[in-house]
RNA sequence: GGAGGGGUACUCAAGCGGCCAACGAGGGCAGACUGUAAAUCUGCUGGCUAACGCCUACGUAGGUUCGAAUCCUACCCCCUCCA
């Protein structure tokens, strides 16, 4: 029993950055463990982006854990104040939301979620449920259970106002009502990123102060996107989206680098501690890191398409980019052209390999243009009707287009 | 309410009457090299045009000038200090 409750603990406590307080909650879920009661974890999402991606899956694998261990995972979504608009450190305003816009990202987010959560175990959650009744009189008692000083502690908060950076004040309204949610819900754990780190605490104080035993809490790191510095987000495009296409997903994760790959392995792969570090090993003396790679690719693509979708996709890449072959599902286009034909820059651009005519030249002029494989550098080519070509602009960008008289 | 500072391309940041489609850096893209990796080297990085060239761009709207991102006026927005 006991070495089982080691084990439930270990898979719970993996890959996490902070854990505070880590004996209270070891002892909290021993308990439960004994005594077979569920605690409730609570993780918080923002509903602005429609699409969640493997950064999203920290915490998910996370909740995934909890379930795992018998616990009820709570899925919260934070509608209200995804249609407030939160423009925390930044000089841009973010719209606000309306009610349907989250109401159609939340329906996305359970069909994906649920890729990786048990939908048994878990509840979703919407904060507009306790928010909007909260009222002028709610939002006012509940400013008053914490101080500017302490608002203050957070980093962001305090290198702001050191450096005279604004600091507008609803940003002290995020934390509270996070914390608030954590209230309502009356939540053993909360999970969240390294960056969640202050409103998670403040979480703890508002249900000290409201006569509840505070939530413990675990933060995850924040992933890198596939640049290996950023953070992996939707408006830097350097992410890799849970209902990618099998294809893209192995692709994607192929090009990252040998540092992130390891990086990768260690917050997203199930292998256990022990197996990655017998990889790292492995590569030490002489294994190829590809090799490695694909192998992480497979499990992923396999974790969000079912299984056998991972060595499908790897076949696939190998096919297209070690063997040279074409990629499958070349994107089709017709095109009408004058009788002296069309140039090849506008019909990259109609074929949507370039955003303009301007960048199709540029890309001739570099190289990168290749018609039914034949490197072209003459930005002055005409494409003459009643042809068919196979176009393609650096390594990974393919069309087919059929050129009509018109 | 008062005083001062500032708004330049994806980002940061020069320019302060013509040589500015706008230095430089980052980012991005492409080529070489590869393992679609990293590192490195090279080039490109507003739109239209086969090309000559034309058109839009430096917070917004006007004005001065042969000519403005650069000068003037008004307006909008941001920041700092004081009250």
């Amino acid at each position: 029993m006991t070495q089982g409750f080691e084990e439930i603990f270990a898979e719970i406590a993996r890959g996490t950055d902070e854990i505070i307080p880590h004996d209270e909650l070891r002892s909290r879920l021993a308990a439960a463990t004994r005594d077979g009661t569920r605690m409730r974890i609570k993780a918080g999402f923002d509903p602005t982006a429609k699409d969640l991606h493997l950064g999203h899956t920290l915490l998910l694998n996370k909740l995934r854990a909890y379930q795992a261990a018998g616990h009820e995972a709570i899925f919260l979504i934070g509608d209200f104040t995804g249609m407030i608009g939160d423009p925390t450190g930044k000089n841009e305003t973010r719209k606000p939301l309306t009610r349907e816009q989250v109401q159609d990202n939340a329906e996305t987010y359970k069909q994906q979620v649920f890729k990786i959560l048990d939908p048994d175990q878990t509840t979703i959650a919407f904060n507009s449920t306790w928010l909007d009744q909260l009222g002028t009189e709610g939002m006012v008692r509940l400013t008053a259970q914490h101080t500017v000083a302490r608002m203050l502690e957070r980093d962001d908060f305090s290198k702001r106002y050191k450096e005279g950076q604004p600091i507008a004040i609803h940003e002290f309204l995020y934390p509270l009502l996070q914390g608030y949610d954590s209230v309502a819900l009356k939540a053993d754990v909360e999970l969240g990123g390294t960056d969640q780190k202050f409103n998670l605490l403040v979480g703890r104080h508002l249900q000290s102060v409201n006569g509840q035993k505070p939530q413990c809490i675990m933060t995850v790191p924040i992933l890198e996107g596939l640049d290996g510095v950023h953070k992996m987000s939707k408006s830097l495009g350097n992410y890799i989206a849970l209902n990618d296409p099998p294809q893209d997903m192995f692709g994607k994760l192929m090009s990252v680098s040998d540092t992130l790959m390891w990086r990768y392995y260690d917050l997203l792969s199930f292998l256990p501690l022990a197996a990655i570090a017998g990889l790292r090993q492995s590569v030490r003396e002489g294994a190829n890191p590809r090799d490695i790679k694909m192998a992480l690719g497979i499990e992923i693509v396999d974790r969000f398409h079912g299984p056998g979708s991972g060595e499908r996709a790897k076949a696939a890449f190998i096919a297209q980019f070690s063997q040279g072959n074409l990629p499958e599902n070349i994107p089709e286009i017709t095109l009408a052209a004058p009788p002296e034909g069309l140039s090849l820059a506008r019909v990259l651009k109609e074929a949507g390999l370039v955003a303009s005519n301007g960048e199709g030249n540029r890309m001739i002029e570099q190289k990168a243009v290749r018609i039914d494989g034949q490197r072209v550098e003459d930005r002055a080519l005409l494409l003459a009707p009643g042809a068919s070509h196979l176009l393609q602009v650096g390594p990974r960008k393919y069309a087919r287009v059929v050129l009509k008289a018109g």
